[in-house]
Formats: structure tokens, C-alpha cells, sequence
DNA sequence: GCAGTTGTTTTGAATCATTCAAAACAAGGC
DNA sequence: GCCTTGTTTTGAATGATTCAAAACAACTGC
């Protein structure tokens, strides 16, 4: 629906774009894309357009809380639209492939430090390793 | 010790030089530092040495499990001689001051997902964000 | 329906951490 | 003490991301 898409920008405050729409519609159907995937899924339906303004509508979109970003190590970042909920992430050792998980327990932080070193804690983020099926497939 | 440090790089199958003494020894004072720091530690006790050097070290040392590598959202590589145990970490959301946290459970993993989506688990890696005692001090 | 304001995109350049590669060098085995 | 081979040095390259100014377009109010 193109209409909640619009809503929610509006809703957010941020003007509607056909920029936004097109990265908000990529990421609906490929989670855990990074920039540059994004732009090029972008890309051939936007006359003029850029990675930087990729970048910049990422930016915006998570600002506004539209969609969440996620750095695993050694990887670019990802971003995906399931936003609002606490769920975490398995990264593929292999092929850094990423898939959600759901929170392993019930509500945020989730999980509470055993000793918090003096830091108001504020939220948990959980990210497990492991072989993705494919490369369990492929690396056995 | 000095010739703890020598001991451990050997049983490593690592041979013993001035650099990667230097660099131990300057994460043995500063733990979650990031290459840039250690380098600038390390600098002024010896004669040629460059970021590229401390990186080759640093990548020498975690490849050989002598250090460990956290790569928090947001910052550059930190590296850490904690080892071996599976504890984590509280990074700050405010100045990225980074603090050990220990294991939230038992053993590695540590932490099972609810659903894996068919990925084979190795390990579990949790990031607690929140305020440091310094940022609290400053911000309220 | 149109004009103005202001947020957004474009364009181009710059930054930063990190990696790569070849040549100079030094640690440790003999 | 010499040789082999791993390590450091030096210099350059990469790639994701950010910055900045100018061009542009979405929404507000008329």
C-alpha cells in the first residue's frame, strides 16, 4: 500500500518523497539491506539519484524511527523497516547473512547486566554467530 | 611481566618483537581501546612506527587469540586482552566509553535464540547500551 | 490554483578506518 | 654468526560514510 507509506512519513513529520517511498517499498522486501543494495534496487525507478542520497534518506528514516539500523562487525550497515519491537539478529559467519530473531525474553532491555559498571542501562542488543543453511550447505 | 608477554606470544606461534610487546602491554593499561589510541601509546617508545603497523599487530594478535575484537556501532575496531571467557559489554550511548559487562548466563553461547531460523548457533554476543557515570554527571 | 518557505535531493568533494602490496628488515633455528 | 621466513615498514588504495553548497520540490497559506 503506497498509502501507509505516505501516512507514515507524515506521521513522522518528514515530507513524502518519491525517494522515501522507493527505499521504504526496497526495504519492505529485502530486510537487512545495506546502503548500497537499496540504492541499486532504487535506482532504476528514480531518474536522478545517488548512494549520498541514499545514505541521506537512511538517515532520515532512522532518525524518525521508520526504520532501524544495524552494524554487525565487519559488515556495512544493514537496515530493515521491523522497528518498535526488541528483536535481535543471527549474522552468518560465512557469508554475513542476517535473519531475525525474536527476543529471548520478554520485553526491552531484555536482558540486565550482572553488574552494570555504573551505566544507566537502556537497552539490550543481542546478536548471535552462526553458519547460515546455505553455507551449512555449501561448507557442511 | 614482560616475559609473561614473551611466553604468550610464543605459545602463540608468534615471534617476540618490540611492537607486539608494546601493544599488550599498552592494552594492558588501556582495555576497549581502538588502534588509533594504541598507537599513539605505543608511538613514543619506538623508533619507525605507523597506524598501518599497530593495525598488523592488532590483526596478528586477535587472529591468534592473544586479544579480542569488539566492533561497537558507531566506533571504530576496539580491542581488549580479556579473553578466553564470554563476557560483554556496556558501550556508551553518549561518548562510546566502553566497560566490561560479565557473561549474563553461565557458558558460551550464553544465550540460546527462540527460533534460529535455521542457522547453526556458535556464539552469542550482547551489547548493552546506556549512560556512563561520566555522562551522567554532565547530561543529568 | 499559485507563490513562498523550508525541508529535501543533488552534486561533488572530503574523511576516516582499514586493507593491500612490495621492499626492507630482524627473530630464531641451525 | 648466517639463513630462512615471518614481520615491519612505507606508500598507496579502498570503501563506506559524511559534509557542504546549490538546485529543487513538497506543503502551507493565500
Amino acid at each position: 500500500m503506497n498509502g501507509s507509506r505516505e501516512a507514515e512519513l507524515r506521521e513522522a513529520g518528514l515530507r513524502v518523497t518519491a525517494g522515501r517511498i522507493a527505499v521504504l517499498d526496497a526495504l519492505g522486501s529485502m530486510p537487512h539491506a545495506d546502503a548500497d543494495a537499496i540504492f541499486r534496487t532504487v535506482a532504476p525507478g528514480l531518474e536522478n539519484t545517488s548512494i549520498q542520497s541514499v545514505h541521506n534518506i537512511l538517515a532520515d528514516l532512522s532518525a524518525a524511527g521508520l526504520v532501524r539500523r544495524i552494524e554487525p562487525a565487519g559488515s556495512s550497515a544493514r537496515y530493515e523497516r521491523r522497528v518498535g519491537d526488541n528483536h535481535h539478529h543471527v549474522v552468518c559467519t560465512n557469508c554475513g547473512a542476517v535473519a531475525d530473531v525474536d527476543c529471548v525474553h520478554g520485553a526491552a532491555p531484555c536482558l540486565s547486566p550482572s553488574a552494570d559498571a555504573g551505566y544507566r542501562i537502556q537497552t539490550a542488543e543481542v546478536t548471535f554467530w552462526g553458519l547460515c543453511p546455505a553455507c551449512q550447505a555449501a561448507t557442511g
